[in-house]
RNA sequence: CGCGGGAUGGAGCAGUUCGGUAGCUCGUCGGGCUCAUAACCCGAAGGUCGGAGGUUCAAAUCCUUCUCCCGCAA
């Protein structure tokens, strides 16, 4: 198959190489153009076309699929299929009519609940126990397509978004593999969302990152895991203003106003939180620090 | 040339403004106390103060330069 294929981040990179590595032809790869971008505004690629240029796969990285000439140069190519994993642009329905198998999309839920760019984030962030990645065909309405095939997975109470995205990110591109060879045999179904299920994740923003200690334990605990590593939740402790890196639960109590310290000793920072729950940091940044354990930190500072 | 913070014994920090014998909390090791201990008491080891130049009688501290780390913004 004449795959051609559109992602942007290192999820969707791990997708292009599992794609690479199969029998599969890869006749080009889109990606977001280069940015300047972090610490001292160097030029920055994506891991997607980083990789593509030691695999000396096409690259192109257009601003807009919208124009003639783009769409133009895709038709050109030819391609059987179109694999699109966190591109970060929409496609015109011009282009999804072009390849004769589809444009198909992995996406990182179980579709259609958490449609949009944050998916595993906020389904820890919800309390979810459970999410997994789903092969979609691709619709003109974002991540609403029909269902090839998904595959669920349970999240760990304490797993971190960064560690599940990074489960997800595999699970993804063997999916992949499966929902495509399916295709191409002809075997695989096709499954309309239930729109009226589907529910919506924004992307993350630092706004959500203040920790309001009124809330319980757990869900201050989901904030911790599922804003890890970024934007991440902060908190304002005695005088400054840190990055709660990771937490747990301790399942006790406390008659303590919501915010105040219970105990601050070598396992961590306890504090308390809405009706009388405890949440336990472990793990937190200081502004112009690494991160470092909570015990760490307090050597070196009072609360 | 985006803005800013940082690098000090194994860990986390202070000291840098106004140069003058390197300090705190903890860890480690030894000893003591104790039925016992992560607790307490006594003692010890461990640092070319990120690198390189310079100023000075004297530099962690002042000047120049380099490397690495981090936050913000995008």
């Amino acid at each position: 198959m004449r795959i051609l294929f559109m992602g942007t981040p290192v999820f969707a990179r791990t997708s292009l190489e599992a794609l690479v590595e199969s029998k599969h032809e890869i006749i080009g790869a889109y990606t977001q153009p280069d940015k300047k971008q972090n610490r001292g505004m160097k030029w920055i690629s994506s891991p997607v076309k980083e990789y593509s240029i030691t695999k000396g796969i096409p690259i192109f990285t257009p601003d807009s699929l919208r124009g003639e000439e783009e769409q133009q140069r895709i038709l050109e190519m030819k391609p059987d299929m179109i694999v699109v994993a966190a591109y970060g642009k929409i496609l015109p329905e011009a282009i999804l009519q072009i390849p004769p198998f589809g444009c198909i999309n992995v996406h990182s839920s179980l579709l259609p609940k958490y449609r949009g760019a944050a998916p595993i984030q906020w389904a820890i962030l919800n309390g979810e126990r459970e999410t997994g990645v789903t092969i979609m065909h691709m619709a003109k309405e974002l991540d609403a397509g029909d269902i090839i095939q998904w595959e669920k997975t349970e999240i760990g109470s304490d797993e971190t978004a960064e560690e599940l995205h990074n489960r997800l990110m595999e699970m993804g591109a063997q999916v992949l593999l499966r929902s495509i060879e399916a295709i191409e045999a002809g075997t695989a179904t096709r499954t309309k969302q239930d729109a009226s299920l589907s529910s919506y994740a924004p992307m993350l923003t630092r706004a959500l990152s203040p920790m309001d200690f009124t809330r319980s334990a757990a869900a201050l605990h989901n904030q911790v895991r599922g804003l890890y590593p970024w934007p991440a939740a902060t908190a304002q402790l005695g005088k400054k203003k840190l990055k709660i890196l990771q937490s747990k639960l301790t399942g006790e109590h406390t008659d303590q106003e919501p915010g105040e310290i219970v105990c601050a000793d070598q396992e961590g920072i306890r504090i308390a939180c809405g009706n009388g729950s405890v949440l336990l940091i472990t793990e937190l940044q200081a502004e112009g620090r690494k991160k470092m354990k909570a015990a760490d930190y307090l050597r070196g500072h009072s609360l």
